[in-house]
DNA sequence: TGTACATCAGTGAACGCGCGTTCACTGATGTAC
DNA sequence: TGTACATCAGTGAACGCGCGTTCACTGATGTAC
């Protein structure tokens, strides 16, 4: 990585690090270390201290980014599949767009995808500024909307709906992982996007069947 | 970890760290160390290249072991559940004990799962001894079987059977992630019990569904 | 059966690496009068 | 507006750690005669 030297950041260098990791973090988690995050921002390594308590508080903070990135990703997808849709399409819709655009998020941003999976881990974000500032993450959110609105629009009973999370969020998680770091790895794009769509289609067929 | 120091093991050192490497692997990928795995085999760290050509060649070997026991959890499940039962009953059966018995596997040895997934991931196990032995990971195979039982017995159409694996494995495959290494972690045992039976029945469901 | 010797399976010591983290420090900034 | 000083945000050097891996070696085993 080439260093950026430049003084004193002054307040900024914080962000600074954070944004250096979110660069080195497309590596996958294991890439943000102290040493060459600092290395990136054009700094000592032990400034990093001023502003992080630890490692682990640093890679939280950058996880954290990319979570954000994954819930924009999701919305946009929402959006465009949604637009212009209206009652139980427009629900279906948007729960599509929630599924197609976590997956699309990891075959993008493969390191950014493993790096958002940390704030998800309750032990991992024992550091209070995951816990505190979102008892439920983002990404988390939009799929529970998703299906809220499914119900409000006649699409799902209320008996369908409960626990529906789970087997959607597995389904669409799983066959991320397994696009990123299984067997799928390296497969043909186009073929991606097919099978997202059928895994997509066919858990919401199994959360809305008798 | 502790060591048991024996001279000469004689051609049985290598079983001997493998065997140690599936101890320490109940901690993780990363807990599979050459000079741990040597600690525990009461050997020096450099024994183990008489064995391995490197690092990676005896995670692989270990990961092949945890592979065997994932298949092994499966078919149990799948004999439990099936047992006695004829036609579609028992496809039905079949496919759900191999996707509940792919979960329990996660739940009851998390490292020996995040284990067997390298064994899946086609760029680690470059290694020859994997892609070479096993064109098909046996679980894979036995999702395969399973499915392909469905459609035998009539429960499923030869088109809903098109590329069904890959629902079916991202379902599986995404909870068992989730309770292992997702926000799931650590939940009561009987909930996860529960809710691995939710999320294997909707995606038949989904496989099932017009 | 006994011995000479090749081969095999280990040892002990060392290497370089990158990491997280701490120490005492210094130069830059902001503030009070 | 100018100066004294506290505070803040960095630096430079070093630490200990565990890792993978290589070197030259030695002791144990198996084999040929």
């Amino acid at each position: 990585m080439v260093p950026i030297p430049r003084a004193y950041h002054h307040g900024a260098l914080r962000a600074a690090l954070v944004a250096a990791g979110l660069e080195l973090a497309r590596g996958g988690v294991d890439a943000v270390t102290v040493r060459e995050v600092t290395r990136v921002a054009g700094v000592s390594p032990n400034a990093a201290y001023r502003h992080f308590s630890d490692h682990r508080s640093l890679v939280v903070a950058v996880a954290l980014e990319a979570q954000g990135a994954l819930a924009e990703a999701m919305a946009a997808r929402v959006s465009a599949l949604s637009l212009g849709l209206e009652g139980p399409d427009a629900a279906v819709a948007t729960l599509r767009g929630v599924g197609l655009g976590y997956i699309d998020f990891a075959l993008t941003e493969p390191g950014w995808f493993e790096l958002a999976l940390v704030t998800f881990d309750p032990s991992a974000s024992a550091a209070p500024a995951v816990t505190v500032a979102q008892s439920v993450p983002p990404p988390f959110q939009m799929l529970i909307d998703a299906l809220d609105g499914m119900v409000a629009s006649g699409v799902m009973t209320a008996a369908q709906r409960e626990h529906a999370e789970w087997p959607a969020w597995a389904a669409v998680h799983g066959f991320a992982d397994i696009a990123t770091r299984g067997p799928l790895q390296g497969a043909d794009p186009g073929m991606l996007q097919a099978l997202a769509a059928v895994v997509v289609d066919r858990i919401i067929a199994g959360l809305t069947a008798v």
